[in-house]
DNA sequence: GAGTGTCTACCTACTAGTAGATAGATAAAC
DNA sequence: GTTTATCTATCTACTAGTAGGTAGACACTC
């Protein structure tokens, strides 16, 4: 029933699944020509460089990304349900494959062979989710669920590598349930301890 | 003072560089010829495909890794000084950007488009660094120093998943410090709780 | 003289990117 | 309301350069 994509957002969707897969030299613009039956010089009538493309894709992802999180935080639920969620999301594309590692987490292992106007981007990515989190952790801190043994902004940190570092491991192991296996103890550490 | 490395060993630790920096498909046999001045022939003839030269650079590190992680345990440190001092060599690893990123770390995400030669070394290279880590935890657990909240085995993959998604922030946010700032509060965790 | 290592010279396939043409839609000009 | 102009999206055909890989000659060593 959703309208049919255009032709650049056919693009951006097809380069993205690549760079999921095989990171920026992973691609190339023959492969999503081939993708989505058109001829390369049409992807360059609507990215003309490769930078641009794939600046162009991580800009989406980021607004996508910044979109989803901040409706996260007004559906009111509480600060370790929207933990849960951010963690559901993650364990659900890795589940069913649909996106099974995260496009900037990707790109941020070759930060330094990287266009600057692409590194410079995936950046901003880092630094936003590592805020996002450090609002939620501070929230919960401040009302009842979380005790944090650290600065917020550290446990966020902690947190965000703890997400990375499983997606990581799923992939190595080939184990999907991987993902919740690590991730899932290091969200209840944050709960006081049952005493 | 050390004897000058042979050609093949000059190769893999080039190729080694490159890969650390823009994984498999981010280097190519003119950039080893260029680096250590000598002709792209020269390299086929000691390792005659990409594939074969990242499997001996994967085996390599690996039996690397592997005598350094058996050294650590037999110098009968206490378990949590194996466990110091592997986070230690990774510390100054990035520190120093000597080798600021692990190699099977960062072939591991590229994992879906490897050569299934070398796929199936990087997933062995996991597999024993999970169980390294398992036996440090066990040991710890069985002695004095660590109170683990899960089975050894799961507590071994959630460090594992920690040092690894703390390289990529140390990259993506070009500060090496964050690696510590991550890694040391998640082994100081291990220890029981003062009180 | 059999290996070993390196070279020059080459190959085919693919890379990102460009040039120029075409077809269809839109809209203003007369 | 037809003409003229512009824009958008696509195409075919091409460029220069790079990818991984090969063949064969030359030397040096054991």
């Amino acid at each position: 029933m959703k309208p049919v994509a255009s032709t650049s957002e056919q693009i951006l969707d097809v380069a993205q699944s690549l760079i999921v897969a095989g990171g920026y030299n992973g691609f190339s613009y023959a492969d999503i020509a081939d993708a989505i039956g058109i001829r390369k010089a049409s992807i360059h009538h609507h990215f003309p460089t490769k930078a641009e493309l794939v600046s162009a894709l991580v800009d989406r992802y980021r607004q996508q990304t910044e979109l989803g999180l901040k409706s996260l935080q007004e559906q009111s639920a509480s600060p370790a349900d929207q933990l849960q969620s951010y963690v559901d999301f993650w364990k659900a594309c890795i589940g069913n494959a649909s996106l099974p590692f995260c496009v900037c987490a990707m790109l941020a292992g070759e930060m330094p062979m990287l266009p600057d106007e692409v590194a410079s981007r995936v950046r901003g990515h880092f630094h936003h989710l590592a805020e996002w989190l450090t609002s939620v952790l501070q929230a919960g801190a401040k009302q009842h669920p979380f005790r944090l043994d650290k600065r917020p902004e550290q446990e966020a940190q902690m947190l965000m590598a703890s997400v990375h570092g499983a997606m990581l491991s799923a992939r190595a192991f080939d184990d999907p349930g991987l993902f919740a296996v690590i991730v899932e103890p290091q969200i209840a550490k944050l709960r006081p301890p049952v005493r």
